[in-house]
DNA sequence: CCGATAACTGACTGATGGTCACTTAATGAT
DNA sequence: ATCATTAAGTGACCATCAGTCAGTTATCGG
């Protein structure tokens, strides 16, 4: 349902306020690695400028939302995928589900590159710590399932390992995804050190985190 | 010796630059994870900004620059542990001696993490090719040394290996080192989760890497 | 239909990356 | 010692952009 040209109750603003995730959304994908201007992005959402400081006290707030919003539906995924196991579940599967949103969302993977350089920066720390919380609630609740269907973990374990793989796959990404010009220059012989192929090492990655459980 | 007013020779040329990286990575650690202005490194180095706009076509090329003197400082460090040695290496040695700089040197860590979403954005992509052209020789020249102290390595093997590891402690990194604010906050119960001991994940997690040569 | 509320606007400000016409330190020839 | 030449260095200037706020007007209850 399309949005009032003012929003008034609750649930119009959260509709506005993520339309105006889409537009950023849309406009980093366009661009290549910058973050796009508060200006365009509202642009592209229908708004004036001031409109998108209603709903966000900076930028960067923006995109930290955005990709708070995209790691949620991550852990939907996985969430699904342990689901639909109904019961216990192999590590090479649950790695399979854990790397298939990554794989299929590159851009949440470009975008969690800015987190901690950037989208951390110019927020207020209780902003930041909010969506940390959040997380944690999630990760929680996946990792006490998680627990349910994998034996051999320690209770806790499991939303660390969640984590851990999150970080290991941003910082493959970064090395797996140079800047598109870089990228064409990349193709030469002497330059092959630094082609990654970030499916492989991925899920080699994830596979060897999840199977220390074993030890 | 101190550079005369102007830099007509080549050595005076090169010193300059340093000057200029050098107050560059004074004003980056002192300020909180932002990179500093470059009329602030321009000041700091005692220049006009115009001038170090001589040295670097953009910002983000001096910072890069930096990166990679400091990484070049890394791969030395490296060196000297396994000349120390003299003949075999235990993978125990390699890796407190590989992650000894890392945690001895955290700021240039921090600019790491400025990497891929930043400092490789507004540089020409020769410039790009150019520092990772310079670091895969020195990579190639640490491998083959490697290569020489650790049975069992398939040649080329040691080079990726130390490219994972930085992968692996930037990724970490970023995990481990929230922004100032942030991390008081951190130390809530609740947000323990998110707490990372890097010195202890950084060694465990080389130390997995190397030993996957036994496999 | 009207008055009150607050969502929305966009001109404005300050900060900053990058440029370039101009200044002048350094050098070598006389 | 003096001068002409060269290019290192300068900083006023421009364009862009994050963030602000006084003013506008859509929306709704009475």
């Amino acid at each position: 349902m399309a949005v009032a040209r003012r929003a008034r109750a609750d649930w119009q603003k959260q509709e506005r306020q993520r339309e105006i995730l889409l537009a950023a959304e849309a406009l980093f994908i366009g661009a290549g690695g910058q973050l796009p201007s508060v200006a365009a992005v509202a642009a592209r959402a229908g708004l004036a400028k001031g409109t998108v400081y209603l709903y966000f006290k900076t930028k960067e707030e923006v995109f930290l939302a955005l990709l708070n919003w995209r790691l949620g539906e991550w852990l939907d995924a996985v969430t699904e995928v342990l689901e639909a196991s109904k019961g216990p579940i192999s590590v090479d599967r649950l790695v399979a589900g854990t790397a298939d949103y990554l794989l299929n969302h590159p851009d949440t993977l470009r975008l969690a590159s800015y987190g901690h350089s950037v989208l951390e920066q110019n927020i207020e720390a209780e902003t930041v710590i909010g969506y940390k919380l959040a997380m944690v609630e999630r990760l929680a609740e996946l990792g006490a399932k998680t627990e349910g269907c994998l034996p051999g973990l320690v209770p806790g374990q499991a939303s660390r390992l969640y984590l851990q793989s999150y970080a290991y796959a941003v910082g493959l990404w970064q090395m797996a995804d140079p800047p598109e010009a870089v990228k064409a220059l990349l193709q030469r012989d002497d330059l092959a050190m630094f082609r990654v192929d970030f499916e492989t090492e991925l899920k080699a990655g994830l596979t060897a985190l999840w199977n220390a459980l074993d030890n």
